[in-house]
DNA sequence: GTCATTGTCAACCGTCTGGTTGATAACGCT
DNA sequence: AGCGTTATCAACCAGACGGTTGACAATGAC
């Protein structure tokens, strides 16, 4: 394995890159739905809702349960999480580092004349 | 237009999705990089870099300062928070329902003698 | 001016993606 | 058993994606 954790991020980014699989998600938020209820509002084939779902079950987003024939769709938030905690942290970082840059400036504002060139960092 | 807030996240979960450029977001939380220092750690052409870095651009991940020859990429937080808001959004939504859910499996419970099969929901 | 450095642009290539249509599977109903 | 409903599978297609190589633009250094 290359990394589970990786791949899990590749799936589900790209699984919310489309705007269709986006609104899918908006509205199992809401609730359980079978295929062809997701599939009503677009104006699109079933099957191309259903590969709609399975990317956002193969991205560990939703889960389908099979009951009959029918089998409902149902939103999964857990690998939400994971994405969350991943943009998180590194907005965080950013953040922080912007501070210090703000806090730097501030200290060569006050050794202004300093204008010697051999800090390389 | 079509919404200008769901071209932007398309192009940001876009962007994330690909872990190389993951990889230089988080490289560049910690600090701003030219085009060349981002490409040192990678197997890849100085030009397949500088394409990752102009879709990160273009999803306003980051921006380019100009800069003599150099062109130091500097990363931009704030598509991040659009994203989490998203995310977060129907995280939560999802969440309510599952307690809601649990509260509904509760009254159950309570009225489990009820063996009649005429309720659909 | 000439040269080295840094980076982008352009064309190309194989693969993945998002859609289509047609066939097929799985189940409930009568 | 036969039919209708629900959904998936398979093949196909155009376009986007991630990489390559080669040419070129822009700037600093000599």
């Amino acid at each position: 394995m290359v990394d589970e954790v990786t791949e899990q991020l590749n799936r589900a980014f790209a699984a919310l890159a489309d705007p269709t699989r986006r609104d899918l998600v908006a509205r199992l938020a809401g609730a359980d739905a079978t295929v062809g209820e997701l599939a009503q509002p677009y104006g699109m084939s079933l099957q191309a809702v259903s590969k709609h779902v399975k990317v956002l079950e193969e991205a560990g987003l939703v889960v389908r349960s099979k009951e009959a024939q029918r089998r409902p769709v149902h939103l999964d938030a857990e690998v939400f999480d994971l994405m969350t905690k991943w943009i998180e942290r590194y907005r965080r970082e950013a953040e922080q580092r912007y501070q210090r840059l703000d806090a730097v400036l501030d200290r060569m504002a006050v050794s202004e004349g300093d204008t010697s060139e051999d800090q390389t960092s």
